[in-house]
DNA sequence: AGGGGCATGTAAAGAGTTACATGATTCT
DNA sequence: AGAATCATGTAACTCTTTACATGCCCCT
């Protein structure tokens, strides 16, 4: 059984042909999207797919210098992904170092405590606008029965929560005494 | 340098002096706190901090069959803590596996698909109305100046995420359809 | 008598990051 | 001329999980 990066490939390509180069920039960072990788794990990954046979690799010429490989989702692929939608979900385990020295904060000191918070701050702020761009390029919203409402909906995910740490970090810096 | 784990088991100590075996039961779920780790992990960590000298052992008995060993932090230790707390922080990549699953919507089918939100609804639900109970406990909001405002900060950030997320799953409940 | 908590470790496997490696095309 | 993008891979290392291993004490 592929790993949950496997899947996350999985779902990426079932939605559409793509390449390791492609799939490699869409989970170079989490925008609009909750996994990441590097290309350094995303090409032996697509290459268990393609032997496990959930996708097909094909040779076609790109943009780049070099022949790439498009891959297709196959049938097994749809099915075994169809499977895992519908496994038993265990949590993904939450970790956050912003968190972690919040909870040291007798350590650290206040005006250390809060450019550390402001740092936060301005980076999910900045995300936050990004994400509220990309909901900007929605006219309306799509129905549940539309393909595109699963994007739409990790979309709103990361509005979500990005609103939350806004307002997390707010929180803290109304707490903490300016400079 | 220790690992973001070292660090957060320097943090622990720092506050009180701890068992391994104390600290594995605080790091077994994410419960007030958050980053998780297995004793397995744990007790090679602590053997490592103490060849650095950022913690001493020191064999105590404790109430279970066998000698056990408190850990305290070192001068050294503290000094260690305080230098990561302000170094700069780079963000933590964000995993979830429930949102994998919601972005892949369209392959999932409509009654599985709020099993999924429902299953993952009551499961914060559940965390959220602990997280409620330990913030009953304080009787007023601790000032920053108050030893105690480290964990209830971090505590409000877990009340904040789990309302960010039920909120969320409420969301996606409006927009399923009932079976 | 059996189950759960106390208590600490090692081993092996899997997941993820960082660094190494190459090289053409396109834009400024 | 130099930088960014396209494009794919391998190697080494670190971090995390799962499983193996042991054994006493207390409660029901």
């Amino acid at each position: 059984m592929p790993s949950t990066l496997g899947f996350a490939l999985l779902g990426l390509v079932a939605r559409e042909p793509a390449t390791g180069y492609a799939l490699a920039a869409r989970l170079r960072d989490p925008v609009g999207y909750f996994w990441t990788a590097r290309h350094s794990q995303i090409y032996p990954e697509l290459a268990r797919l393609e032997a496990d046979g959930l996708v097909t690799g094909e040779v076609i010429d790109g943009p780049g210098p070099r022949p790439t490989r498009r891959y297709e989702i196959t049938a097994d692929g749809s099915h075994a992904l169809a499977t895992w939608l519908t496994s038993p979900l265990k949590p993904t385990p939450q970790r956050s170092e912003f968190l972690l020295r919040i909870f040291c904060f007798a350590q650290i000191g206040s005006p250390a405590a809060r450019a550390l918070v402001v740092a936060e701050r301005d980076q999910h702020a900045k995300r936050l606008a990004q994400y509220e761009g990309f909901r900007a390029e929605y006219a309306d919203e799509p129905a549940v029965t539309e393909p595109r409402f699963g994007s739409f909906a990790a979309l709103q995910a990361g509005l979500s929560y990005e609103r939350h740490v806004v307002a997390y970090c707010d929180w803290l810096l109304e707490r903490l005494p300016a400079d």
